[in-house]
DNA sequence: GTACTGATTTTCT
DNA sequence: GAAAATCAGTACC
C-alpha cells in the first residue's frame, strides 16, 4: 500500500530507517520506474548540516510544510536530490534518499542514465534522481496522491524494520558542518548503496 | 583499488 | 565570490 501521511509524521530518524525497504515510484505517462530504498540521511531541525537550519527561506519553504511531500533540491550545477518532509513538530525536517535497488522500467532507467551496469543506475542521491525523472516540477508534490508516491514493503516486523534486513547507521556524505552524526542509514550488505558508502564501510 | 579534477548553477545555509 | 546533501572520467599504484 502507499504510505498514508501519518507515517511521515514521526520522529525524523525513525522515518529514515524505516523507509529503508519501501518501494519508491515515479509514473510518468506509461512508463514505470520504481526501486526500493536501500540508503537515507536524516536532516533535523538544529541540524547546522540542513537546508531549514537558518531558517525558513523561498528555496526551502517546502520544508517547513507538511510531511509526506518530496523536497527536491538542485545542488552542484548539475543534479537534483530528493528528500522527504517529515516529523510531527514545526517542520524543517527531512529525509535524504540516497540509493535505491533499481525494481520497474529498468530499461526505461539504462536509457536516461545512459548505462547498464544495475549497480550504477540508481546508487547515489544524484543517479537515482535521473533514473527515476525526477526534478524540480517535483519539489512540494504530495506522495500519497499523484505520479510520486512511496510503497511500504510486504511486511513490518513491530519495529516497523523488514525481517532479515540488518541496518547500518554511519555518519552523513558530502557535508561539511555536523559530519560526525550518524544520520545516515543504509541495508547491511545491499550491492546498490551507493559508492561513497562503500568507501566509508567501516564508518 | 584510490586520488584528483572538471562540469555547471543556485544560493547566500 | 565562495560553497554546495554530486558524478564521471582519467591517471596512477
Amino acid at each position: 500500500m502507499i504510505l498514508p501521511r501519518s507515517f511521515y509524521e514521526e520522529d525524523t530518524v525513525t522515518v529514515a530507517k524505516r523507509l529503508l525497504g519501501c518501494c519508491l515510484v515515479h509514473l510518468e505517462g506509461d512508463m514505470t520506474t520504481s526501486g526500493r530504498i536501500v540508503e537515507t540521511e536524516a536532516y533535523l531541525r538544529q541540524d547546522p548540516a540542513a537546508h531549514s537550519f537558518h531558517g525558513r527561506t523561498t528555496s526551502n519553504s517546502i520544508l517547513f510544510g507538511p510531511s509526506g511531500h518530496a523536497y527536491v533540491f538542485f545542488v552542484y550545477g548539475m543534479h537534483w536530490c530528493m528528500n522527504v518532509v517529515t516529523g510531527g513538530g514545526p517542520g524543517g525536517e527531512a529525509v535524504l534518499l540516497r540509493a535505491l535497488e533499481p525494481v520497474e522500467g529498468i530499461l526505461v532507467m539504462e536509457k536516461r542514465r545512459g548505462l547498464k551496469d544495475p549497480r550504477l543506475l540508481c546508487s547515489g542521491p544524484g543517479r537515482l534522481t535521473q533514473a527515476l525523472a525526477i526534478n524540480g516540477k517535483y519539489n512540494g508534490a504530495s506522495l500519497d496522491s499523484g505520479p510520486l508516491q512511496i510503497w511500504s514493503p510486504d511486511s513490518f516486523s513491530d519495529t516497523g524494520v523488514i525481517p532479515g534486513r540488518e541496518i547500518v547507521p554511519a555518519t552523513r556524505v558530502g557535508i561539511s558542518r555536523a559530519r560526525e552524526l550518524p544520520y545516515r542509514f543504509y541495508l547491511k550488505g545491499n550491492p546498490y548503496v551507493s559508492r561513497r558508502t562503500v568507501r566509508n564501510a567501516r564508518n
